[in-house]
DNA sequence: ACCCTGAGTCTTTATTAAAGACTCAGGTGG
DNA sequence: CCACCTGAGTCTTTAATAAAGACTCAGGGT
């Protein structure tokens, strides 16, 4: 436990339901529809698929996935693979793509944090022509931010 | 519900246990350790200010915090206002201070894809000197990426 | 010495999730 | 056409988590 005596920063007070960050994590930040959306993201897109990699139950997973296409992330469709029968799968919507900073942002964080060190198969995000994509925190005069302590926050009116 | 024919993308199977990314998720991604991240950067460090402006209960805000001082993304400390009995706090690490992307993306989604329109009061991230932050996908190649349908997950070795 | 407050723990009740049996519709094979 | 398989769920029961709120305990203040 460090012991600093410097003033702290006032408390910057948006209520929970005013505040776009607490809806966001109110929205997608539970156990389950984070990882439903890297399910998705990595192609599972059928029920039992999603079910089966990520060990949750039947009816959890339903829940989630309509949650989830109901808030307009996620959207049902048809298709066949040639020789068999029609099914249903997800896929992102606009709004669900729109979460890529959030997951690419965790999965470096991750990456970062909590590996042990050699980690075998990493679960990469990139362009379909192979460039890596990573996100970075940058002014609004256009400089990237690398200290993390200079960030704070403030309510704007 | 769309119905398209096109050939999907194939499944990326990285198993959770050994992926960063689903990592990163069951560390953070649960009801209520974001938004205690997010009451701890709007300088709320003392338990029962946490409390009050969550709405959690004691034991579960006990739990959560006694969790990410674990994990190494909070710590505390002492302090002590003038005039002011000696308090206890909690503060990021470093490790805290590297979730920045993650918040900041999210308050990003949240604030254009949750909001009817006209909000009153909105969180706003910033360096110290004012200066806005967000953030940005950006290739390999140093370009940025606007088109998150041109973004895949892979597996690389 | 007594009281107040911050920072919890403990106990009871209500919610949510897990496990797994059951349902139902669209195809498939005979 | 009929029986059967499979994907995509629902339903029921049991276990785990969270909510509500009383209780504890230590450090100061008066």
């Amino acid at each position: 436990m460090k012991n600093h005596t410097e003033t702290h920063t006032s408390h910057t007070r948006v209520p929970v339901s005013e505040c776009s960050l607490a809806k966001a994590i109110r929205a997608v930040g539970d156990t389950w529809s984070l990882l439903i959306l890297r399910e998705v993201i990595c192609g599972a897109e059928r029920f039992d698929q999603i079910r089966e990699d990520l060990g949750i139950t039947r009816s959890v997973l339903s829940n989630r996935l309509a949650r989830l296409v109901q808030e307009g992330i996620l959207e049902r469709y048809q298709y066949r693979d040639s020789g068999q029968r029609a099914r249903k799968g997800y896929a992102l919507t606009a709004k669900g793509h729109a979460l890529f900073p959030v997951v690419i942002a965790l999965r470096e964080w991750g990456g970062e944090h909590l590996e042990p060190g050699n980690t075998p198969l990493r679960l990469q995000l990139q362009t379909r022509d192979g460039l890596r994509v990573e996100t970075k925190l940058i002014r609004e005069d256009g400089l990237e931010v690398t200290d993390m302590t200079d960030i704070i926050a403030t309510v704007k009116e």
